[in-house]
DNA sequence: ACCTGAACACCGTTCAAGT
DNA sequence: ACCTGAACACCGTTCAAGT
């Protein structure tokens, strides 16, 4: 915006973080290359020194919005009392699911990006990695987790592009406690609670 | 593909079955106003005659991947025994969600429109408030209905956007049943089934 | 009145010419 | 060795010049 001072070179860190605010304010058909570069007062082929391609910055931002995911860090706000530790699969997944959210709605313009994009950032696999071993200790197959975990993240994905429109809390939690109901039974289909 | 005779006039109908195949072919980024009047043996200014602008035409798309869903067309091979009567609604949204699945897996170049365009499609529209009359006949409030048909309308397009990179009928399957299952038992939390 | 070529203002990216 | 301007092959769309 304002004048920059010479010294303050490039790095792929900052480009990606102008190109995320680019999009964050003008969408994601604004990012190009030279618009880019007028932001960050330089010229369009200057950021080649940081960034294959373009496809390669699509990707840095995909990845920028997908990491640093804390499932931790946003509590189930159920009402129910839980055994914390025997659904400790509960908690990290329902988690990751709210932290998602939260990420894709102060990123809405980035949300086609999760349309042809794989998850391959080492933080958000990481991430995953984490939640698949809660499931794996409550004794679910690791293909029982990975299903759960997806259905999960799909159901998300789907719900933000939604509430792109029209944003609705409610609708979030209902789905995915239905989800997350749907995971615990289909476990234990025989138990009872305690 | 080959030569094309004179008399054959453009249509906005045959512009949109052509774009749709140019994408299904090629890529979403494939579809220049250029490429899409080569297949079309005219010149890329004559498709302005039919199409108002290139946003028009990518809601054209939109539209005929969503319109023409049929919900009955696809039954719920579910196990259980249902009270067809009482469960409809139930019928009818699982088809619903099916129809759509289908549909994007038929055309999964398309699915990055859903992420930032309405449903306008007046088929679309028509199938859905088709979809929730049913609800409100089994005493549904119209505000839940909506929330029931958007969470599992977010879900599947969510789900198609994994099966892109790989199908699982199983992991949809699973999350369809348990999304309907809590719509049901939200519906009636005191009843049990007969 | 209808249609369409040339033209405009953009793109992403290459590459040779500069330092 | 590093950087970058001009240039290339594309875009979507306008508009005036043709019929």
């Amino acid at each position: 915006m304002s004048a920059r001072r010479q010294p303050i070179s490039l790095s792929r860190e900052r480009v990606c973080t102008e190109a995320l605010a680019l999009v964050d304010e003008e969408g994601l058909e604004a990012l190009t290359m030279r618009r880019l570069a007028a932001r960050l007062d330089c010229e369009a082929m200057s950021l080649y020194r940081h960034v294959k391609d373009k496809a390669d910055l699509l990707d840095a931002l995909h990845a920028a919005v997908l990491g640093a995911l804390q499932p931790e860090g946003i509590l189930e706000p159920s009402r129910r009392v839980l055994d914390a530790r025997r659904l400790e699969w509960r908690i990290l997944l329902g988690g990751l699911a709210r932290a998602l959210r939260s990420a894709l709605l102060r990123h809405p313009n980035v949300l086609p990006l999760f349309t042809s994009r794989p998850v391959n950032a080492p933080e958000a696999v990481a991430t995953l990695a984490r939640v698949q071993a809660a499931f794996v200790s409550a004794r679910f197959t690791s293909a029982d987790a990975e299903r759960a975990i997806y259905v999960v993240g799909m159901f998300t994905i789907g719900h933000a592009i939604f509430e792109k429109s029209t944003r609705n809390d409610s609708t979030f939690r209902f789905g995915l406690e239905a989800l997350l109901d749907g995971i615990e039974r289909a476990h234990r289909p025989s138990r009872r609670r305690p």
